[in-house]
DNA sequence: CTTGTTGCAAACTTTTTGCATACAC
DNA sequence: GTGTATGCAAAAAGTTTGCAACAAG
């Protein structure tokens, strides 16, 4: 279920190395394997990012990854949200938005689509005047399918 | 299921002792001025509430505020979001529910009554079958009245 | 008195930085 | 060759924990 030839998708890929060199960066394995894992992982944090490329490359480190983290978000090649207390997730920016529904009880992540909040969007903008950045979004709560509905793991 | 009375910022300030002692908790100085430095900055950081705590006693540890930030918010008197990207950020629960609006441009906080998530939450709950949690919802984005609208201010 | 609470210091976790070397272009 | 990226190690930043002394009830 992939649609591998649509435009953004292919495009993307065959451009990015493009946008890198179009700022004076420059293509290195480490960036490709860093950005491989992301798409691959869905949401995963830094460290998670680093385990997985290890199985790949041994050799690459932590603070690689935090850099090159930072650069494709530069780039807009992925995007990281806060889906835990205490941990930023990056997940790639294939070509459609989403944002995350995370349940504390479960711990399950769930992503949505954009027009789930547009009635949010449209009454921020208008009552708020605020223009919400729905990518990064985060939604706590509990999903009401879930094993153990609303009791025990009541801490954060 | 709260609200037991109408006015809860009334009670609540003579209850929360009551509360403490119920729980076989502790009524500290310590305690009660973390708690009104919560309440006086209205969004703090831990490290704020110490820094402002200690403007009145000197003598209170870091790790103080931390072990009593996490004994309000059990009880139910403050709450966390995340309104930057690596900063749990503290607030009273005053009575009245509300979520926040972050600016990446002006990085100024703002209030929203829960209403306006209104429909999010009906449709999360509808077609997602998740309930939000609103009080611990952060929405960034961009205020369109900011001084300097979509200029890049800072890096997040 | 009894037991929860605090201060202090040290341990931990996560992220950032300085620098010499390696490598993409 | 030139200058960007990387690896490594050490430093920061943020948070947690063990423990003895202290104090609220």
């Amino acid at each position: 279920m992939n649609a591998p030839d649509t435009d953004v998708a292919d495009g993307g890929l065959d451009d990015w190395r493009a946008q890198l060199r179009a700022r004076g960066l420059r293509l290195t394995p480490q960036r490709e394997l860093i950005l491989g894992a992301v798409e691959q992982l869905r949401h995963a944090t830094p460290d998670q990012v680093h385990a997985r490329v290890r199985e790949t490359s041994e050799a690459i480190n932590l603070s690689t990854v935090y850099r090159t983290l930072e650069v494709l978000e530069d780039l807009g090649l992925v995007r990281h949200a806060h889906l835990a207390d205490r941990a930023p997730t990056y997940h790639a920016v294939t070509g459609d938005p989403h944002f995350h529904l995370v349940c504390r009880n479960c711990g399950r992540t769930q992503s949505v689509a954009p027009e789930t909040v547009a009635p949010l969007q449209r009454a921020l903008h208008e009552q708020e005047g605020f223009e919400m950045d729905v990518g990064h979004l985060t939604v706590f709560g509990w999903c009401t399918t879930c094993p153990s509905d609303h009791e025990e793991h009541t801490h954060d």
